[in-house]
DNA sequence: ATTGTTTACATAAGAACCTTATGTATATTT
DNA sequence: AAATATACATAAGGTTCTTATGTAAACAAT
């Protein structure tokens, strides 16, 4: 993902926050889609993607529905209803975890 | 650190950003400390504390003082010249990390 | 006075998430 | 013909965390 260990944890918030916009997305096209938002500064790893994927599908968070274009597979992945309420939970912890991050950063006490 | 594993990989930025504020800080000082920040919202484990301050101090990012107050030992720990550089570093990583995240969670591309 | 909580350090076992390496297979470009 | 891109997958190993456990002193409560 990153040679930051930041990033690490990121990945599934990454992965439903890109299919609750595009609806439905297959693993290749996800790590393209990545690298292009953020200038090639995300390059998501194969190793990390598909286990994940696979964990959400799971976990009930997504299905899947594979077709065969130009005689491959592609697996397209989509959010289930209960993936949608996750997503919107999913975001909410991010945003506090920005918030706690920058009020550890640059707190209001004075130093 | 939290039940949210988006806070993985983030406690030696914290505890590099105290340092550089506070001058110098003990273990338990530092998790009290942020939990007072984040109103409770961040719990640093001291088994994932210690080992890190230890680690961190191994690195030469921090250099350590101890002192005895009410007859128990206090490991004062501060940054070292290498660790005030290391510091501005992870700040800018940090912001690098935000920014990317919102760009994917935000993205100025239409959907 | 003893029990429980807080302060203050420490480490070991195991979980979770990642990287690196490797594998298969087809399509496209050089 | 060879290299690169597309598209999936898994296994071994690393890092960072949680949970559990341990030591020890100070302080609060019953």
């Amino acid at each position: 993902m990153s040679h930051n260990q930041l990033y690490r944890g990121s990945l599934t918030t990454i992965i439903m926050r890109l299919l609750e916009k595009e609806g439905k997305m297959y693993g290749y096209e996800i790590t393209q889609k990545v690298k292009e938002i953020t200038e090639g500064k995300i390059d998501i790893k194969e190793g990390a993607l598909y286990p994940s994927l696979h964990k959400l599908q799971a976990a009930g968070h997504l299905k899947v529905d594979a077709k065969k274009v130009d005689n491959r597979i592609r697996k397209y992945y989509s959010l289930t209803p209960q993936g949608q309420k996750e997503t919107i939970h999913m975001l909410t912890e991010l945003k506090e975890y920005i918030e706690n991050m920058q009020a550890i950063m640059n707190p209001k006490i004075a130093y």
